[in-house]
RNA sequence: GCGCCCAUAGCUUAAUGGAUAGAGCAUCUGACUACGGAUCAGAAGGUUGGGGGUUCAAGUCCCUCUGGGCGCGCCA
């Protein structure tokens, strides 16, 4: 089998290996920053030229004397002030990209490093989901998809607001108006919402009825138990029509909503106060942490509990019960304090142990065509369905979506974007469109050679010829794809593997046009065929990894 | 007032402290009547907001200024 250890170690790895062999330090070796430079390059000569006060390249030649790599490279070249570039050999590529073909993981490192709790979407209950949800969701669900092809165990969590005081006038609305929840969706239920909030603000008595609602859903009065959940089911079927409508990988199963926390949270009051961590201040109970100004707040001065005390109930059953090693909150950047305090007061509780990674991934805002954020007319969030509608416009749903995601995720996530419809469906450039169609071009040519009766059989593609430029650099892109997701993975950072799946379909289009396969005649026909299901595979995988559909046909 | 984030070509943007800052859009010029032209090849376009500093090497790290976004106790 190809598939030992060695096999599915990069390119860059291997070749890193050795160079610390020789070295005995990390020889810093990067992707070469252009083509002339080779595959890869190490700088590591220049640090030590200088900290040694010797000529760089005396010091490259000096290394490379003292290590053999003609088995993967051409002779090594020392260029400019002391640069060392190494070109792989075609017949090393040729056997990486058969071994990553033979892989059943793509070459993609395997690595479960204990549960990790994604959070992310987070709608609210009663209300349809709006622009404010679109990247969460997103985002969170190319975590997933990214954590789960390292080998890890994910475990989606979608907090959504299913609790809080504007139940109480929910629920006073629903009695007034005699309305049977059963013929209710999610649209009629915010039609409900804003009717409600109108009553609230117009009539007094409403609003004790509904504060006096509030304290009897609070007390567990059967009746207004039943209201509440029926709306909260009602809801989370709306919700799942829009996460099926948006591809995302979110189920019911996966809520997790702020009142399953309900009963935990005066037992995390009674903790911290114990640990002399709480005190009250100007009547609430609260936790200052160093560095900030404003507290954390438990529980208000009228005794209510908030989100602080929710989410620190949250962290706590996602490590104690679930058994997290890594947590992340996919949320706007707005939120980012709330979390730093968060995770601060988890880790002076000892809740949020050292061995427990946590992070808050904020994004940048969506803005609309006037670059401010975006509002319908009348000041309100914009529907989500609604924005999907307008990419709809432009395009079929399987492109529209995907021109969104891969608008969304292309870019470093902390930055707000303009919703442009036009810009991101276009076909042409660094778009989701475009990568779809490379994916669908490759797709027809092996369409075509299975007609003729040349299917690649994965497990055994012989990869025989590379001689064309064009088929080296692709046949490095698709080395190169296990590492840009294993970085995914870590740093969080999607636009990366945006950009090394735009880079393979650069080469892919390069190669299609220098490179006849069809055409092509023997082994290099066959070598050519494999080359293609391999970037074909890749590219499927990949855009799968983003949350994107990738046709064969388009 | 305190804090976080952002500033790169006309526009959208990339770049683990490394070589001549890399792409896309738009603009201009080419490509065997095309294994899918929704493509490819090329040209032009940059004082990386300003100023200091660290370093053999700074878009990147540190300081400072400017401009913009956001957050700062009982909403999430």
């Amino acid at each position: 089998m190809a598939c030992d250890n060695q096999g599915m170690k990069s390119l860059q790895q291997l070749l890193t290996d050795r160079l610390t062999a020789a070295l005995g330090a990390d020889p810093e070796l990067r992707p070469s920053t252009k083509p002339q430079f080779g595959h890869y390059q190490c700088n590591v000569a220049l640090r030590l030229g200088a900290a040694q006060g010797r000529p760089p390249r005396q010091v490259a030649e000096q290394l490379l004397a003292q290590l053999n790599l003609d088995d993967l490279c051409l002779p090594p070249q020392i260029a400019g002030p002391g640069f060392i570039n190494l070109t792989i050999k075609p017949e090393v590529l040729a056997q990486a990209v058969g071994d990553e073909l033979a892989d059943p993981n793509c070459g993609i490192p395997q690595v479960d490093a204990g549960p990790v709790v994604v959070d992310y979407s987070a709608p609210n209950v009663a209300k349809q989901m709006h622009v404010g949800h679109l990247r969460s969701t997103i985002i969170g669900d190319c975590f997933v998809r990214v954590l789960r092809a390292s080998g890890e165990t994910v475990i989606p969590q979608n907090h959504i607001g299913d609790w809080g005081r504007q139940f109480g006038m929910l629920i006073e609305q629903i009695n007034d108006e005699q309305l049977d929840l059963d013929a209710l969706d999610l649209a009629g239920a915010e039609e409900l919402y804003l009717r409600a909030n109108a009553h609230l603000n117009a009539d007094s008595d409403f609003a004790d009825r509904a504060r006096a609602r509030v304290v009897a859903l609070q007390g567990g009065d059967p009746a207004t138990l039943a209201s509440w959940q029926a709306l909260i089911d009602l809801s989370a079927v709306g919700f799942a029509q829009t996460y099926q409508r948006l591809g995302v990988l979110l189920t019911t199963a996966d809520l997790a909503g702020e009142s399953s926390y309900n009963q935990s949270l005066a037992g995390i009051c009674a903790d911290l106060e114990a640990r002399g961590l709480a005190e009250i201040n100007d009547g609430a109970l609260v936790v200052f942490v160093d560095g900030y100004d404003a507290p954390v707040i438990l529980r208000n001065s009228a005794g209510g509990y908030g989100y602080d005390v929710t989410d620190l109930a949250a962290l706590r059953q996602r490590i104690d019960d679930l058994g997290a090693k890594r947590l992340i909150y996919v949320t706007d950047a707005r939120q980012h304090e709330h979390f730093m305090k968060l995770f601060a007061v988890a880790r002076m509780a000892g809740w949020l142990p050292e061995t427990v990674e946590a992070e808050h991934v904020g994004f940048g805002m969506v803005l609309g065509p006037d670059g401010t954020p975006f509002k319908t007319r009348e000041g309100t969030a914009v529907h989500l369905d609604d924005l999907l509608d307008q990419a709809q416009a432009l395009a079929s749903e399987e492109v529209a979506i995907a021109a969104i995601k891969y608008a969304d995720l292309s870019t470093q996530l902390q930055k707000d974007y303009v919703f442009d419809p036009a810009r991101m469906t276009a076909t042409t450039g660094d778009t989701g469109p475009y990568l779809q169609y490379a994916h669908a071009r490759v797709s027809s040519i092996l369409r075509r050679a299975e007609a003729d009766g040349d299917v690649v059989d994965d497990a055994n593609a012989q990869i025989s010829v590379l001689i064309e430029p064009a088929e080296q650099w692709l046949a490095l892109s698709l080395t190169r794809f296990p590492e840009a997701v294993a970085d995914v993975a870590g740093s969080l950072t999607p636009h990366k593997l945006c950009g090394y799946l735009y880079d393979l379909a650069s080469q892919l289009s390069s190669f299609y046009e220098q490179c006849p396969v069809l055409k092509s005649q023997g082994p290099t026909r066959t070598s050519r065929l494999a080359l293609c299901r391999a970037t074909q595979r890749v590219l499927a995988i990949g855009l799968n990894l983003l949350g994107i559909r990738a046709p064969s046909v388009m």
